[in-house]
Order: C-alpha cells, then structure tokens, then sequence
RNA sequence: GGGCGAUUAGCUCAGUUGGUUCAGAGCACCUCGUUUACACCGAGGGGGUCGGGGGUUCGAAUCCCUCAUCGCCCACCA
C-alpha cells in the first residue's frame, strides 16, 4: 500500500463525502431503534456560511455522529428558512438594480420573482455546510415556504384563532419605515443615541402667557393634540382648563391634567401626540383626545406637515428647529441621550405606529413553557445554565405576539373579508371554507368567493418556524404520523442565545400545543464568534474569515477542531486562525503515527516484548478512563473539553508513550500481537475522534484494511465502557516520572540518548517493578538495580521517598550537585514547616475532619523521610 | 432604571458540595535536540499573593459584604 508522506484534506473530503452520500448514511427512516433527532436551526434561504454556521453546525455534526456510532438512529433534518423581511429587501434591491419597482408589480409578479431568486441562489448555504462534512439527511431537506410547510402554518393560525388566541387589533406597533412593515417587539434593538431635548414655547389662547415644554421630536408638533400638566404642579395651576396653540400650525389644543407626568423631568410639561407614542396614546385615550398621524409609510411627512408634507422625519426635524428658532419659539436646546428602537433587520429608527394588526396572545400559551424549563420537573434543559434567568424573565413578562407582516414573502394571512366593517371578515383554512364561513356568519347565501378579499399581510418568519420541528415531520397537518411519532420529542437544539425568545421559546410554547409535548430535550446555546479584539465578526468590519477557504486552508476537520477547542458552551469564541492551525498540526500528527505503525514490519515467530505487553495493557486502562470522562464531558455538554481529553490521549497518552514503548529497533520487525493490539487500540481511537474528525479518521480507517461500505467508520460501533485498572494508570504514571527524571538528568548533563546508562533505585516506597521494562527502553537503561543503600558518586533524583541514582563518577560536578540538592532540601524543609504548623494548631485537629488529618500527618511523614534521603546524599557528596 | 453573568499564567479557559487530582490545561514563550512516524516534531523548563478591600472559618480561588471594571438581557419617562 502506497501511503502519502503528507495528508492531504481536499481530495480525502471531497471522496468521502461522496462517499457517504452514495452509501447513504445520512439518510434516517424510523425503525426498531432509538431515535436520535437534531433539527438545524434553519439559515436564511438566501445566506452564505458565516463563522457562527460554521460553529453551529460543527457543533451539531459532532453530537449527530456521536449518536449515529453509538447505535441511535441518528437524523439530522436541514432546511432553510425564508426569512420574509431579509429576503424581501434584497428582491426588492436585486429588482431595483434591473430598473424595476415593486410598487408596479402585482404581488404574483413580485412572487414569481422572489421565487425565481430563491430557486437561482438559495440554499447556496446547505451545498457549504457539505464542505464541513455536516452528516444532514438531505433528502428530508425543508423550506419554510414548501406548500405544505405553508399549509403547516395556515392550519396553526386558523386553529390558534378559533380557539380564540389571535386577534385583530388597532393598536400601537412598531413601524420600520424602511421595510414599510410592522415589527414585533423582538425584533425592536434599543440603542443609545445622542440626541437633543428642545425646549419649546407654546402660547396660550386669550392671554400672553407662554408654556415650555420639552421634546426630543420637535418635528411631531403637527401631530399635538394636547398638552398634559400634573394637577399637583403648583406651577402650572392657573393654566387649568386653558388651551394652547400649537407653533407652525396654530392649532388650538386643549391642556389637560394627569398624574402620569413627571414635574421632575424636562419642565414637568408634556405634549401629547397619541398617534407617535405609546404613552401618548394612552393618555389620549384616556381623556379622549384626537388622534392625527402625520406620517407616511415610509416616514415622511403627510399632508399634517404642511409644507414640509414628503420630506423625511430627520430632514423635517432639522428644518423645523430651524423654523421655530427663527420665529423664537425655541428657548433652548439640550443635549440629551435617549434609547431608541431600530430595527433589527434594517436598522431603520423605528416609528410607534397606530395601524390594525394580528395579534397572538401569549399568556396562557406560555405557561407550560415556562413549567418546562423551569418547573420541579425539568423537562428542558438549557446549557449554559445561566440562560434560564433570562429566559423566565421574558416568559413571565411575555406580551402579545404582533404577527402580521406587510410584505408579501411569506405565508398570506388566511383572513377573508367580505365587507368593509372592522369585523367583516372569516378565517379559513382555503377561499371556499371561508365562503361557507362567511354565509353562515352574514346569513346570506349570495355571497361569493369572488366576493372575498384576503387579508394583504403576510405572517411573521417565525410564525413558521416555531413549528418547525414538528412541521418537517408533518406532524402538524397529520398529528399522529409514524414520523412524528418517532423523531418527536428531537433531542438537542444547537443555537445561538440571540434567538432564544424569538425562536426557541416559541417553539417550546408551540410543542406543548400541539404536540402535548416538548420540542427537544437539551438546548445547546453558542457564543458569538468574535476576532481576537473581541469584536463581533461582520461584514462591515471585514474581519470575518472566508470560511470555505479556511476549509481550503486546513482542512474541513482542521476547520472543526479549531472552532471547537476553545469554544465552551455560551462563551463567545475569539476566533483566531492559530486554532485551525493546531487543528491541522493534529491532523497530520494523527497520519504520521499511522504512517509509523503500517510501516511497521510484522514477524509472527516473534515473541511479545516486556515492555510492550505491559505498555499495552496501561494503554488499554487509560483508554478506558479517558473514555468516561469524554462521556462524563458530553453529558454535561462540554464539547471543547471531550475534544481536549481525546487531543491529549492521542498526542500524549498514544503518541508520546504508547507508540515509543512499543516501537520497535530501528529496520527491527515487530511480533504479530502487539501489531495487532496496536491496530485495535488505533481503531478505537478513530471510533472517539471521528465525530470531531471525520473525513481524517475514515480516510486512516479504510487504510488500515479493505472495508466493505457496511464497515465504513460512520457506522461503526463505538467502544464499549469497560472498567478502569487505577492501579496499572497509578503505577505508569511513576514509571513515566521516572523515565522523566532520566531524561532531565541526561539534558543537564549532556548524556546523549545513544549512550546506555544503569539505574539503581532505593526502593523506599516499595513500588513493583511492572514498569521496569519500560523505563530501560524509554530511558536507555541497560540494568535496573535495586539497592539497600545510597550510591556513591552519582546524580540522583527522587519520586516520593523512593530515589534513584545514575553513576557517572568521573562527571559528576560535585559543587552544582551538592546546589542542586540543597535547592531542593531547603523547599521540602519549608513545606514541612507549613504541614507542622497546620499539625500544631489544636483547632484544626480538634475540627478537621479525619480525613484530611491523615492526609496531613501522610505529607508530613513523605517529607521527613525525603529530608533524610536529602541530607544523606549531601553527606556522601562530601 | 431593573436584572443576570463574568474577573484565575502573555492569550483562551477548567477548577462539582470550602481541606491530596488546589493553584491546573491548551496555546504562546524559553533552553536543548534532526535518536529514520511527524520541525505541522521531540525532550526539558519558566510563568499567577485566583480584580481590590473587608468578613465568616482551624482552613477561602471556592461562602458573605463592599468597591471597581467588562459583558449580556429587559424597560414607554417626554
């Protein structure tokens, strides 16, 4: 067999992801198995991978292969999600680059084309996510917009209305003018924003006397339609019951009196504006006020503005000041910072807008999803653990849910009105129900499906995806299908902590309705992926990395491994390449142990040598403990720390050790059962590793012999827990101390390795000689002794109370020997003090625990008996 | 304004109920080394009064208080 001197990722990845399709590994049906079900947080139909995909889906990949290997049935369902907003805008743009505007466009038209976009570039991002080796069932791949994903959807709207939980409001929301859109709350990003407070001049009908008040939108003044003073405001007393006159437009207003307003702030004066502010509309409500909006949907002023009618909210502010500066209207102008709400697709400053709109109300929805997280019976389990603070906060403050979109990507809201009243309208699940609907609710059975008109909104993105792991199983539209049933509840939900209330708690709260059950059992949330400055990767900043060509670049395993070192679950990761190159650096230390192993020549006629039986067996021991504590890790979803404790057992415990004590001489053949031991014990390192690197460790798999597709690595079988011998790890761990004390001894003296040396050992700690065989090879000792008394003229060192000596007479520098010695017996002197001092203390006897007394009396009986192999060493150094 | 979390080696982070895995890991760094798997290497080594201050305790990185800095989430004060 030809074997590469150097791996070489790109064509091992492409061949054996080929490979795995073709075999069709990745590919789920339900059967006798255990279920084993991730659903992928569904990207934007329109995205290119991103480092946080890439985190993610590595992340998930991982835990996928994992259960795949240990014998669930593993399903990793992909898909994408429309995105309405996003994917609108760029049509939108995308149509405006070709000379076309979308307000001249009927929405077919329009649809037609985002289709088209769709179908040109979407989904771009799952072909990259096969760069990374991601093991999705391919075949199960979704779109939120797949009619019956849609069909999904409708259903749960229609369902959710009838049971009286979604209704149609005129209400107070937030308008982004750039999308032309309502948003909902979560979708509002509060910013600090430097600002001013104006302070303005308000004259009062029939006197001279003025009012000043104070405002951060001056530009709003057209929509005045009151102004509020607190009754208990002294100041203010003799300006009850008075109107004001609005500057510019000169509207007479009435002054009213509420409690609401604070004397304190600004000039304890408040104008009102009912239809740009939430609070304003309620005072307006309250005391019956006009409502008048003076914007367009885009932001610019309407006919309300007078002159300044089609010029933008900030242009018409500036103006405006500039206006009532003029005129003297304005007493002064204070800087002021203020929060306030963009949008976060857009970013656009968004406008409190009254307009009518659908509603989910979320209260009672909630309520199971709040037991589920963070009730006595922890059905859902978030990790890090932190986030459920957040999560119960948002919960038990959740507000009405604004669900209507005006956009036309995404699924039409199923509502029919069939008049021109405010309650004129029927939800159905199709034009012809509605029909019925209608007839039976108007009693006239005239009426027509021509004679319906459908609600124009489109549904929020993520009223489609909150049902997502059911709905890729069909199991909305058929509740009790053998899919759903049998990959319902999923198992993790691999996330980022920024979607946590658009997404994730929605889709909790959707689980429990309609499935009676949770969605998945564990949520994994990641960090954010930053650069090395610790800021944010974005576009803008150009300091995100072209994520296939760092694939390209190290490796799609090398890739993952960087990514996944440093990454525990919920801290952001600072990215730096360095970790791809460790990741690579493991990669090729893992194919040249290979390369040193298959080179190896095997003869069967001979015997198995000392030290690799007993090497063999401490191996097969520290496996097995690196295997629980990988499993221990995974439990607790630790995902850096499993990979951590598997880069050490190979590079150190395989590689480092193993592999030296069982090499055989130089163009020596090695004996056929510790060849064949060290093949098995290679296999199942590969079985650990291959969820974090897969195309590496299948690619050495079928190296190391012919496999049939049904032996492929991916479904292998992984190694079974069996006990730990602590007693062989304990007793290697001494002989690796050792063979470290010869080769420290070596480097300070200039001994090179060629050149054999003999050990004797005072064996105080009587430690068997298990080990001895090992120590001689790994050390070049050509003899152990074991000896009764000290040696004369030579270097030693010690381990606990045992010492070592190797006889170098004639090289010994007498006076640094004698310094080093000293060094040492001054430290251990110093620690014996401390240990006598803890001893003396009655109160630490008298409290302590036994356990921890003896340990201490055991410090200090180790460190007596190491004074005394100190102190007679120096004597004999003369 | 309210809440949550963090602060441990140059960097990124572990450190379960206070006491033998208690001061750790990986990377970086320093020294030496081409002993034929690997310089994408090997062997050896240095490095932190656990953010500051106070308290509880025989004993604190760990519990309590306080201050400082940073991060995140939530919130309608013009």
């Amino acid at each position: 067999m030809n074997i590469p001197a150097k791996y070489s990722p790109v064509e091992v990845e492409k061949k054996w992801y080929d490979y795995w399709m073709k075999h069709n590994y990745f590919h789920s049906e339900p059967n006798e198995k255990e279920a084993y079900t991730i659903v992928i947080p569904p990207p934007n139909v329109t995205g290119v991978l991103h480092m946080g995909h890439m985190l993610n889906n590595t992340i998930q990949d991982v835990l996928i292969r994992r259960a795949r290997l240990k014998g669930y049935n593993a399903c990793w369902v992909p898909g994408t999600d429309h995105a309405s907003i996003a994917t609108e805008a760029k049509v939108v743009a995308k149509l405006k680059n070709e000379g076309i505007d979308k307000a001249d466009l009927t929405r077919e038209e329009f649809l037609a084309h985002a289709f088209d976009w769709k179908n040109e570039y979407g989904g771009k991002i799952l072909e990259q996510l096969k760069k990374l080796g991601a093991s999705c069932d391919w075949d199960r791949t979704k779109f939120t917009m797949d009619p019956e994903m849609s069909e999904s959807v409708i259903k749960v709207f229609v369902d959710l209305y009838n049971k009286g939980f979604i209704y149609r409001g005129y209400r107070m929301v937030n308008w982004d003018p750039e999308a032309k859109t309502t948003l909902s709350d979560e979708e509002v990003i509060h910013e600090e924003r430097q600002g001013n407070l104006y302070y303005l001049e308000y004259k009062i009908e029939g006197s001279n006397d003025t009012l000043t008040i104070a405002t951060t939108r001056p530009e709003t003044i057209f929509g005045d339609t009151a102004i509020c003073i607190n009754p208990n405001d002294e100041r203010f007393a003799h300006l009850k019951g008075k109107k004001a006159i609005v500057p510019l437009c000169n509207r007479v207003i009435p002054i009213i009196e509420d409690e609401y307003v604070d004397i304190e702030f600004g000039t304890g004066c408040l104008k009102v504006t009912p239809a740009h502010d939430e609070n304003d509309k309620n005072l307006g409500d309250k005391h019956q006020l006009e409502v008048i909006d003076i914007f367009n949907d885009d932001a610019s002023l309407n006919s309300f503005g007078l002159y300044y009618e089609g010029k933008d909210r900030f242009v018409a502010r500036k103006e405006v000041v500039k206006e009532l500066e003029s005129k003297g209207v304005l007493v002064k102008t204070e800087v002021h910072t203020n929060k306030v709400g963009t949008s976060e697709r857009t970013k656009a400053v968004i406008e409190p807008r009254l307009s009518d709109q659908w509603f989910l109300k979320m209260k009672d929805l909630a309520k199971p999803a709040i037991d589920a997280v963070l009730g006595e019976n922890t059905e859902i389990n978030l990790y890090p653990k932190k986030f459920e603070n957040t999560y119960r906060y948002w919960m038990e403050n959740v507000r009405d849910w604004n669900i209507s979109r005006q956009l036309w990507w995404g699924q039409q809201i199923p509502a029919y009105f069939y008049g021109e009243g405010k309650e004129d309208f029927v939800v159905a699940e199709s034009r012809e129900e509605a029909v019925k609907l209608a007839q039976e609710k108007t009693n006239n059975t005239s009426l027509l499906v021509s004679d319906l008109r459908q609600d124009e909104d489109v549904l929020d993105t993520w009223f489609s995806s909150w049902l997502w792991p059911m709905s890729v199983f069909d199991g909305i539209r058929n509740p009790e299908n053998e899919e759903i049933n049998y990959y319902y509840p999923t198992n993790d939900l691999v996330t980022g902590p920024d979607i946590l209330f658009f997404w994730v708690a929605r889709m909790i709260i959707a689980g429990y309705e309609y499935k009676g059950e949770k969605p998945f059992k564990n949520v994994y949330l990641t960090g954010l992926v930053r650069d090395k400055q610790r800021r944010k990767m974005s576009k803008q900043l150009g300091n995100s990395p072209d994520a296939l060509k760092l694939i390209e670049d190290y490796g799609a395993d090398g890739v993952r491994v960087g990514l996944l070192l440093s990454s525990a679950a919920g801290n952001d990761l600072m990215f730096d390449e360095d970790l791809c190159q460790q990741g690579k650096g493991f990669a090729n230390k893992i194919w040249n142990a290979f390369r040193l192993i298959t080179g190896w020549e095997v003869d069967a006629t001979i015997e198995q040598p000392k030290a690799a039986e007993i090497g063999l067996e401490w191996y097969e021991s520290k496996f097995q403990k690196a295997l629980d504590e990988i499993e221990d890790h995974f439990s607790k979803y630790r995902l850096s720390d499993a990979l951590m404790a598997i880069y050490k057992l190979i590079m150190d415990d395989f590689s480092s050790w193993l592999l030296e004590i069982v090499k055989p001489a130089y163009q020596q053949p090695i004996d056929a059962k510790t060849y064949d031991t060290v093949i098995s014990i290679l296999e199942n390192n590969l079985k650990v590793l291959h969820p974090f690197m897969p195309f590496l460790t299948e690619e050495i798999w079928h190296y190391i012999s012919e496999r049939s597709p049904e032996e492929a690595l991916i479904i292998a079988k992984y190694p079974k827990a069996n006990n730990v011998d602590t007693a062989i790890v304990n007793d290697f761990k001494v002989a690796s101390e050792v063979i470290s004390g010869i080769r420290a001894i070596r480097k300070d003296k200039n001994i090179a390795f060629k050149n054999s040396i003999e050990l004797s050992v005072l064996n105080n700690e009587k430690l068997n000689s298990n080990f001895d065989a090992v120590i001689e090879k790994l050390g070049n000792a050509s003899t152990i002794n074991y000896v009764d008394a000290k040696v004369e003229g030579a270097l030693s060192f010690r381990i606990k109370s045992n010492e070592y000596f190797i006889p170098f007479g004639e090289n010994i520098d007498v006076a640094a020997e004698k310094g080093k010695l000293e060094e040492e017996l001054k430290y251990i002197k110093g620690f014996l003090i401390s240990v006598q001092k803890k001893l003396s203390n009655e109160r630490f006897v008298n409290n302590a625990p036994e356990q921890v007394i003896a340990n201490e009396r055991k410090k200090e009986a180790d460190a007596l008996a190491k004074i005394e192999t100190l102190e007679t060493s120096l004597k004999s150094l003369g």
